[in-house]
DNA sequence: CCCTGATCATGCGTATGCATACAATCACAA
DNA sequence: TTGTGATTGTATGCATACGCATGATCAGGG
């Protein structure tokens, strides 16, 4: 009988699990907003930098340009951002908060942090540090 | 001005980036097959466990059902695998691999190994065993 | 000033990933 | 044996996620 490969044990399929309970706490922890991880993302980077466009605010959140302009659409039609034309530059479209987007977006930042807590909650307090530091250099994240 | 979650540096927001890197990997190393990460460990589990249903399979590489059902139907329209109604269950369709999915899934092996070493390239050797282990901890995967 | 290559936003196609609803079927108890 | 709750597979809807193509626009060189 052929062998199978052990995917149990291989890190993509462990980095995939990681993901989906990541995503699952996420959805618990702002279960209130109706918000995604990706959306969270993104709000954030709009708060530290207001008025970018989309291409910018979708290299920040390490995602394709389509995506990030599906999921800024979303936000856009629930209030939380409003896109405006350049002035300078007819081709881009660039990103502001609105007074709601703000308010949730800083509201939110605790939760996140709950998350956190959470997806670590099961290393020893040493190893978290070191848990993060593997993952940047797994995915070659310089700093 | 209002300070943002600094995402950069969270778990999930890592966990999301190493998922990306995983993929990419998987996807360059199996381009040969056209394969998807999911649709490999799908055949694997079948070379396993052949003549299994279709939720047995989806528990088995943590997925849930509706999806799985799509991914498997796929499968079945390439020719890798074929469902057959149970004889004694008239619910259950019970999967089988064709000769040539256990083929192709067998020559799939070896580049999987290399896309698992691709991973943990950038970590020291003694540190790959202790990465794994963490994510199963915080997936809480019982090993 | 015009041509050309680069850039930005968007649409399409494919593939997850999960929630929910549904019909068929099964297992078990009254 | 009949009814009831659980299980299996399927369909639908929403939200990522990426590659590719396209149209609009911009910037720089000739």
């Amino acid at each position: 009988m052929a062998t199978s490969f052990d995917f149990t044990h291989a890190p993509g399929y462990l980095i995939r699990r990681a993901h989906q309970t990541s995503m699952a706490i996420f959805a618990e922890e702002l279960r209130a907003y109706e918000v995604t991880s990706l959306q969270f993302a993104i709000l954030q980077t709009l708060i530290d930098e207001p008025g970018s466009d989309q291409i910018t605010v979708a290299q920040r959140v390490a995602l394709d340009a389509a995506t990030s302009g599906s999921v800024i659409l979303r936000l856009e039609e629930r209030g939380w951002l409003h896109r405006e034309p350049s002035p300078t530059d007819k081709r881009r479209k660039l990103l502001w908060l609105t007074a709601e987007g703000e308010s949730k977006a800083t509201e939110m930042k605790k939760h996140a942090k709950k998350v956190q807590q959470r997806l670590l909650a099961n290393l020893a307090e040493a190893e978290r540090e070191q848990f993060i530091a593997m993952l940047k250099r797994v995915s070659d994240i310089e700093s």
